[in-house]
RNA sequence: GCGCUCGUAGCUCAGGGGAUAGAGCAGGGGAUUUCUAAUCCCUUGGUCGCAGGUUCAAAUCCUGCCGAGCGCACCA
């Protein structure tokens, strides 16, 4: 367990101080990053928002804070500018001493939570007998990302993939599996001939709707427990698991639970008994619904658990799974990462968790699509949905070209492997880059360019330091460096500065959920260590300067790693 | 009709009470006997959709309007 203490923490509390010294509210204690190197490193608007608090002059006020703060061991002298700000601008002397801290520190100076919380994480969650497309691929990156920060920050975490796994498509699946099945295609391509019966099934019932009630029969059949449909239920989810997890596999996503809705099925009569029996659902011609006549937005927005036919729904599923993490782990927090477009369906999911009392912290990761240059959402030219599988081929393909246009001398091997580690980089990083609820522009040009915010061009960074690891043959060993960092230019000041402040930025990211804020961080420290590295020669240095840049340079490397990482995305050692 | 989300540079996007609104791409100009130029430096470009309001301070919060997308009873 570190006691690092971020320089924001250590401005914070030096500040509180400062305040209550001069009889004012530490709540006032707030220490931001400047947007502006000119205002120094660190602000406060503390004597602004006191000196309205008391109707005082903000100037004057900022004039006694600073001659009440003491700040001598770690900023220059607080200037006091513009309508009342504290400009802190940190020593030199104290960012070498924090960035050695950092040096050494396993967890390179990112503090773990003080209130570690259960956390589940609901996410991907594709159906079964379908093929994943990219509709999948944000919840999918999204909420991998999320869990893996929450897990380093030191909450514990559960993720689970709530398979769509029962309902209405497996009549046409099983009537298809029974009359139409090619046995050839189903080893070799399952998934794509699982699709093929569905959708041949469905334009058999749109000819001759007589199908209808046989393919009705078989669901029925299912569900009550048939032996013979079971049986290929159970084959169809495990083909599909198969195929699921070959493309998890490739994105380096794993989940702790994979608990489909299927697992609910027994619950689902009874909870909805219960309900009706506590008045929170009503019927309702002739189905089941929830209503919320005295919230604002809802009232007039029926959550329907129980169909007419007497079949339950998505919400049904949805309330029971509710209801069962609640009794297994006792979350406090749950997160579902699935599409803006559901936000209604969440809203009244999350407004019945409160009717049944539960208190977790239910929030929706909601997200944008995935649009086509075009704007309209990305299709095929023949108007379907583009697969996963193939957009992730496409991906590694693409950026093998380039590999081997840059790399000729390599192995086929060697080019595939870091093919594939830029191209789904590339595809993780321009989905995370963006704030969540923007629409992503789908473009292959854009992510693979290499220029500006993608992952290509950090990874470059992280290969550049490795090279010069690898010239000076301490190719394995770069984190034994532990002379001191000297800052002796301002390249190396900036560098240092960004580095420091990964420990105030990445617990931030989860307070809204927002990975794109640790891609931008990530996009300013490559930034500032390309600028370094063409400013401050390394290898050709004296030696006690070759050692500290040697030892920023290996620094840089981790975090750029470690960052990565939390994204979900791997580095090459060469590119 | 009701609701949700979005509207910032030619394009793609950050910023979501704080200082003169920032990046990247595209356009213009420069740097390479290399530690990987997949890089770096300089530069052109903005009525933050419109109109009000709150505030010492609004791209940011509130209200209204305009425009786009999405969702609203038996799919998930």
């Amino acid at each position: 367990m570190s006691f690092y203490k971020t320089s924001q923490e250590i401005l914070t509390e030096r500040l509180r101080a400062a305040l209550e010294s001069m009889d004012l509210s530490p709540d006032f204690a707030l220490i931001t990053m400047t947007a502006d190197p000119r205002f120094g490193d660190y602000q406060t608007n503390a004597a602004m928002v006191a000196a309205k608090h008391h109707k005082k002059n903000p100037r004057e006020i900022a004039a006694q804070l600073v001659a009440h703060l003491n700040v001598a061991d770690c900023s220059e002298r607080p200037e006091i500018a513009g309508a009342g700000f504290i400009n802190f601008r940190l020593q030199k002397t104290f960012l070498e001493k924090k960035i050695d801290e950092l040096h050494r520190d396993p967890r390179l100076g990112i503090p773990k939570t003080p209130q570690p919380q259960t956390i589940i994480i609901d996410f991907s969650s594709p159906n079964i007998a379908k093929t994943m497309h990219v509709g999948h691929i944000r919840s999918t990156i999204l909420g991998e990302s999320l869990a893996r920060i929450a897990r380093f920050l030191g909450h514990q975490v559960i993720t689970d993939n709530h398979l769509g796994d029962w309902g209405t498509q497996f009549g046409k699946v099983i009537y298809g599996f029974k009359h139409l099945l090619n046995k050839e295609s189903l080893e070799k391509n399952s998934i794509q001939e699982l699709v093929r019966l569905y959708r041949e099934v469905n334009d058999l019932e749109e000819k001759d709707p007589r199908l209808k009630v046989s393919v009705r029969e078989e669901l029925v059949k299912l569900q009550k427990g048939d032996e013979e449909n079971l049986d290929i239920w159970k084959k169809v989810v495990a083909l599909s698991w198969q195929e699921f997890e070959k493309l998890y596999h490739v994105l380096d996503v794993s989940f702790d639970e994979r608990l489909g809705e299927s697992f609910y099925n027994n619950a689902l009569e009874p909870l909805v008994k219960r309900l009706l029996a506590k008045s929170i659902a009503q019927k309702s011609e002739g189905a089941v619904a929830i209503f919320f006549p005295h919230h604002p937005t809802l009232e007039e927005k029926p959550f329907l658990i129980q169909k007419t036919d007497g079949g339950f729904l998505y919400a049904t599923t949805d309330i029971a799974t509710l209801e069962y993490r609640e009794q297994r782990w006792h979350p406090d927090a749950v997160w579902y990462v699935c599409g803006a477009p559901q936000q209604l369906h969440f809203e009244q999911l999350f407004a019945v968790a409160c009717k049944l009392g539960l208190t977790s912290d239910f929030r929706h990761i909601a997200f944008g699509s995935i649009l086509g240059e075009d704007r309209k959402m990305m299709k095929t030219r023949s108007g379907e949905n583009i697969e996963l599988g193939s957009l992730l081929q496409e991906a590694i393909d693409r950026a093998l070209k380039i590999v081997n246009e840059r790399n000729p001398d390599s192995s086929d091997e060697e080019k595939r492997k870091i093919a594939t580690t830029i191209g789904l980089g590339a595809l993780k990083y321009s989905d995370l880059m963006q704030h969540r609820m923007t629409d992503v522009i789908f473009s292959w040009d854009k992510m693979l360019s290499f220029q500006g915010n993608t992952a290509p061009y950090l990874q470059n960074a992280y290969v550049r330091i490795r090279s010069i690891f690898r010239k000076e043959g301490l190719e394995q060993e770069e984190r034994k460096f532990s002379s001191p960092i000297l800052i002796t230019e301002e390249a190396e000041r900036r560098l240092v500065l960004q580095l420091l402040q990964f420990g105030e930025i990445i617990p931030s990211i989860l307070v809204d959920a927002r990975p794109n804020i640790l891609c931008l961080a990530l996009y300013e420290l490559a930034n500032k260590f390309h600028y370094f590295y063409e400013h401050c020669p390394i290898l050709k240095s004296e030696e006690s300067i070759k050692e500290s840049r040697l030892a920023l340079a290996s620094v840089t490397a981790s975090m750029l790693k470690q960052g990565l990482h939390l994204l979900g995305i791997q580095v090459p050692e060469k590119m």
